[in-house]
DNA sequence: TCAAAAGTGTTATCATTACACCCATGG
DNA sequence: CCATGGGTGTAATGATAACACTTTTGA
């Protein structure tokens, strides 16, 4: 035992909620089956124990990456899980991060620590180990709130996507049954953070308009509205 | 030395930025000047070394008592800070953790750990101690951001208010010249959220109907805008 | 030629903005 | 009677919501 402290110390953890989205209409998060007790055999957001020497996001980036194979994704910090009882070794607290990422994208493979490693549905989650659940529970409020006010949601989708992709998304996020098709499009196309990239091509329909997202503009948009906000004041969007 | 691991850990602190509000018109910000080494002398937030078996937010409730006397309040926990030298006694993490109160309602005392307590005007701080200037900011920003959807901020006022007073105290908040009266008191009204409590006495000027928060009736408004937001869909607010 | 999805026109209603004006009080 | 802040009327503009319709493709 060769690291001694003067006073007790509660050990410190990372969690990823990982969303993915699967043809634009089923929300999954990425789980690992736990390799080790406690909890072994059971399903668990990957995640683990932060080292001396790395910052918290990549700590996080860093187990994802062991314990999935997923990398190269941007995450945010979510929130601090640290009640005493958390975790049946004793006293660990956690940091839980979360990203959004396009599924295709990232191909999944058990390894460190991890027996199995696979993209689940949100309303057909396995029992969860420790408190994962509420973790991921905070997580999709989280997601489901900030899509409201942020154009979060296109990094879910492949690079080119079509409007009705782009709708579908929403309403899987919120969990909504349709949203207004003409006043969907109206709303987006009048963001302008949309730019054109070709047309859909062999479907059995007419073919989509195809779009990516035009992140310059989406930023100059950010920086305008900053002004705007400051001088309309509050909204109280409730 | 009598606390040994197998593997080393980062301690855990709490630490806390409490906004308060100076006759509706100054916001400020409390903090200890710290009474021991590192930093001994410096200011600092309110804040320390989270106890075994106490939750995140106990720790918090307890550190800002015990240095400044100030209690019964809401917190809400903010960020966690984890770079690996933002203390230079070594590896420590720490969730911080903010509120909003009535200045009035509480008196500050230093106590443990502290030489000082006192409330600092934001835009009037002195240099902190390790990267409390940074917890700070963000600190400031999220109070910026929730305060333009969420009715925050009344617990900055006494229970009675004037409409002046609210809007100076949004004006405040958000670094803004001046919001425009007559819209910014149709939007308040229009929300239903404040009930009528009497009237102002002994001003040189006609006098202002005074208003409290009518707390039911905005969890009502919660409610029903959730499902209302099902419908709608997204917003896109930016 | 038909099914399937893409895409557009239009209107009523509501919210936001930007003004200018009147009112009640104490000194 | 006037300075001070409290409080309202209103009209132009823009955003949102609700519907119904036309277009283009592959099979």
């Amino acid at each position: 035992m060769p690291y001694s402290y003067e006073y007790p110390r509660p050990a410190l953890t990372v969690d990823c909620v990982i969303f993915g989205l699967d043809e634009s209409t089923q929300l999954k998060i990425l789980l690992i089956q736990r390799g080790h007790d406690p909890y072994k055999g059971s399903w668990a957001l990957p995640g683990g124990f932060v080292d001396m020497n790395e910052t918290l996001e990549s700590a996080a980036l860093r187990e994802l990456y062991e314990e999935t194979g997923v990398k190269d994704l941007f995450i945010e910090q979510l929130y601090t899980f640290g009640n005493p009882d958390r975790d049946p070794r004793g006293r660990v607290v956690s940091v839980a991060y979360y990203a959004l990422v396009n599924l295709e994208d990232h191909p999944v493979v058990a390894r460190s620590d991890a027996e199995g490693v696979a993209w689940f549905p949100i309303n057909q989650l396995p029992r969860l180990a420790f408190d994962h659940w509420e973790i991921f529970t905070v997580a999709l409020n989280r997601l489901r709130a900030k899509v409201r006010y942020q154009p979060v949601g296109f990094e879910l989708l492949p690079e080119k996507f079509t409007l009705t992709q782009l709708q579908k998304m929403y309403e899987t996020i919120l969990g909504v049954e349709e949203l207004n098709k003409r006043n969907f499009r109206t709303k987006i196309q009048k963001m302008g953070v949309l730019k054109e990239v070709g047309m859909q091509t062999g479907v059995a329909h007419r073919p989509a308009q195809l779009y990516s997202f035009n992140k310059e503009k989406y930023e100059q948009l950010l920086r305008d509205r900053y002004y705007d906000l400051l001088k309309r004041g509050m909204d109280f969007e409730i």
